[in-house]
DNA sequence: TTAAAAATACCTCTAAAGAGGTATACAGTA
DNA sequence: TACTGTATACCTCTTTAGAGGTATTTTTAA
């Protein structure tokens, strides 16, 4: 028997999914929770063999439940299974390590496929990602798009956070204690990392991978 | 026994719910379809008590589905069943006649007695609606962020995620083959509508609140 | 301990955003 | 019909962001 856990802030749609599974598919959901933070507890205390995964929910994102639960050392096959097929979103899950990654529109047997696979340690993503993900690299150079991130200085990341939530060039240096010209430097260093032009890419992108 | 239709784009929500009612809750799903213009075939050759409705779909909305409905002459109590807690959706959702109004994040004994209240042609607005619905009416400004999100136009939106992109005023006017002034027009609108200055905090808000 | 990385700071200049106003055309609705 | 909301467009003005330099101090890692 499967044992799953289901990390989703929508609480019709884990029940749904709880009663969907039969003892005859040898798929059985054992916990849910809504909280990413509450994962690694849930992990310690029940065998779990694949996890299932909402990305967007409100107090942790399922990228960084991700990122939380590798960082404890638990290695649990993840199923990414969510709405959102944007590919910035399955490549953060892909950077994450989850395992697969499919759509909340899929069917049963779909999503029982996938569970299957996933906890077999093999990949699975619905055809509709699949192809997301083959087009994105057939047109792509090489994969410069996470180039950057990982550049970027806690500083950095701390200018980030305060621009997002309106903070200007001026507001930040009176809030850092630093005078304009560093904020300017800094603000040109993160464009330059990241290889955008405007703070509003800057926060999307930011947002999307977790850096806020 | 209680005969449900559920209209919504998501296969494993509609299985999943199909799945979570048993004989003992007295309600049973006996259809599902994805797209609303399939609505009233279905009511001609299937006695149906009451309306899973989603909002947003892909061909045709939930809201216009429920127009489509009422223009055939079919009565059918709905019961919306959605993500969307903005009032704007409620709004419309109530003006188009809807018998109640659910999120997908309530529990089965909520979701059970929305389907049981609504079906005896009672209201059924879960909390967390008609909290909004009561400050609406009551003219509070919206202390929860959510403020002037569901004010935003077709347009706006279209400019917030083309300004996410990196996409600048000059950008947009090209692109959207309207002037300057015009984008500059549109981009004055959504911060005065979201209360925000700049660019940075508009996709944030944007991001977290799903317009894009 | 020295080299590299990070954080700090200053300079000039142009491009863009933001804040204020007003106004017309058009669609849908009461 | 009149009203409302939306989209469109133009005007001026100030503030801010962005792009290009260079350079010092502090921290961290080799």
């Amino acid at each position: 028997m499967i044992r799953v856990l289901i990390v989703d802030d929508h609480h019709l749609f884990a029940e749904g999914l709880k009663s969907m599974f039969k003892p005859v598919d040898n798929i059985t959901i054992v916990a849910h929770t809504t909280n990413g933070n509450s994962v690694p507890h849930i992990l310690e205390h029940e065998p779990i063999d694949v996890i299932l995964m909402d990305i967007d929910m409100p107090v942790i994102s399922g990228i960084d439940t991700m990122k939380l639960i590798t960082s404890k050392g638990f290695d649990v096959p993840i199923l990414v299974l969510t709405m959102h097929q944007g590919i910035k979103q399955v490549k953060a899950a892909l950077e994450k390590g989850a395992q697969g990654y499919i759509l909340k529109d899929a069917s049963k047997s779909e999503l029982t496929e996938a569970i299957r696979t996933t906890t077999n340690r093999q990949n699975y993503f619905h055809h509709k990602i699949s192809d997301q993900v083959f087009n994105y690299f057939r047109g792509e150079k090489n994969t410069t798009y996470t180039a950057g991130i990982d550049d970027l200085t806690q500083r950095e990341k701390e200018i980030i956070k305060l621009i997002a939530e309106g903070y200007n060039t001026k507001a930040l240096a009176d809030k850092l204690n630093l005078s304009e010209h560093t904020i300017k430097t800094h603000r040109r260093n993160i464009r330059s990392k990241l290889k955008i032009k405007t703070s509003a890419e800057l926060i999307k992108l930011a947002l999307e991978k977790g850096i806020i």
